[in-house]
DNA sequence: TCTTTTGTGTAACAAAAGTTACATCTATAA
DNA sequence: TTATAGATGTAACTTTTGTTACACAAAAGA
């Protein structure tokens, strides 16, 4: 089962044999809706990789203020938490899945093992690094250069794309959270959106018109 | 000259023969304080290792609004630049020496021999990645949650402790320009933070008096 | 059914940040 | 010396965002 599924998924990325490796010493694990995949903070010596799903991944500071970062699709890594020892910061990195979700867990220590054995290997750390570091810096695009309506409006569309879904069943509190601002600016935005034709309202739904 | 500073800087750091390399390859640049070092957008086929001195690494939109990241030092390198084929952004990454800095450049190819070949390079490799990734938290951390006045005092502590001076040679306009505002906004908070007495304002000058 | 919880809409106000305008002041060049 | 450019201080105003308060509607539960 497993099995199947790293070959069908990783076998373009992957040489066999890692594959054959990743089959052995990994962990699989199925993710709810909704449920914690994991907290920063807390110590890590195991890296996840997705099968299928969506985790979102946030940003929590002392005060329970909270900020979305990005989402993990098919294929990605988290290697936020490769360093998660390093951080001493008091903030939190948090992953949440946004649908059910498959992941594999490998233990840390093969993390350089595997650096030196297998060519694929060295491209996909690398690689999943630079693809991390470029959506971060998205994320301080995002939070420096655009207002408030903006981020709502690129939230909304970024969601859609992950959810491969154009109608959203969420609430404007819980988009006030990801969004780290009040509930009644999400609602007095979302409004303006829907008068610009570009969404439409419904309890706990919005539909995306455009994106 | 710069085998000496190789040598005494990170000696402790790499191997002996992974030194002899990067004195062979390497190319070494003496850079002026407020020059250029390197403009993302561009291709990069080098990374940059920081002998000494202070790069300033900024992030610029598409309107020419800018937002400082971080600060590079001793030691550090710019894992940015490798990703840099990659990401299709239009936004740029800048790097500006802040004082008179060396820098040791090397090929690009190298890296992925040399994390192969060194154990040394690998674990500097990646901690490289993990201190920017943190960096970049930190700085998601400072536009998500605090308010202009905390980023306007965080920044200017922060560069204290970069300059190693804890009086800056700066205008209001230069740091308007770093916290992507108005020198009019940062004139009126920096006269605060000094009747607050956290520092003392003077002209093309700031003291910070607690850091 | 009636009650309670949750989600949404909106007004009124407060705080933060951005903008325009202008007055000084200082260093430097002519 | 005088003129000019750059730097700072500050008032007045606008826009954006955040807060408080309350009405109402839909869903869930008793």
């Amino acid at each position: 089962m497993i099995q199947e599924k790293l070959k069908e998924y990783f076998s373009v990325v992957f040489e066999e044999d890692l594959i054959q490796e990743i089959i052995e010493v990994g962990t699989y694990k199925k993710v709810k809706e909704n449920e914690l995949l994991l907290d920063l903070g807390d110590k890590f010596d195991k890296i996840p990789l997705m099968l299928n799903g969506a985790i979102k991944i946030s940003r929590e500071d002392d005060n329970g203020d909270e900020i979305v970062l990005y989402f993990l699709e098919r294929g990605d890594t988290c290697t936020i938490t490769f360093g998660s020892g390093l951080t001493s910061s008091k903030s939190k990195v948090r992953g949440v899945a946004e649908k059910d979700s498959e992941v594999v867990f490998i233990p840390i220590h093969k993390l350089e093992e595997w650096l030196v054995k297998y060519k694929s290997w060295r491209n996909f750390v690398i690689d999943s690094y630079n693809i991390r570091l470029s959506e971060m810096l998205e994320a301080i695009d995002t939070l420096a250069f655009m207002k408030m309506d903006q981020r709502l409006y690129k939230y909304l569309t970024d969601k859609v794309k992950i959810m491969r879904d154009s109608t959203l069943n969420t609430t404007h509190q819980k988009i006030a959270q990801d969004l780290n601002t009040s509930r009644v600016v999400v609602s007095r935005l979302l409004k303006q959106l829907e008068n610009e034709g570009k969404i439409k309202l419904h309890r706990n739904k919005i539909e995306v018109l455009e994106f």
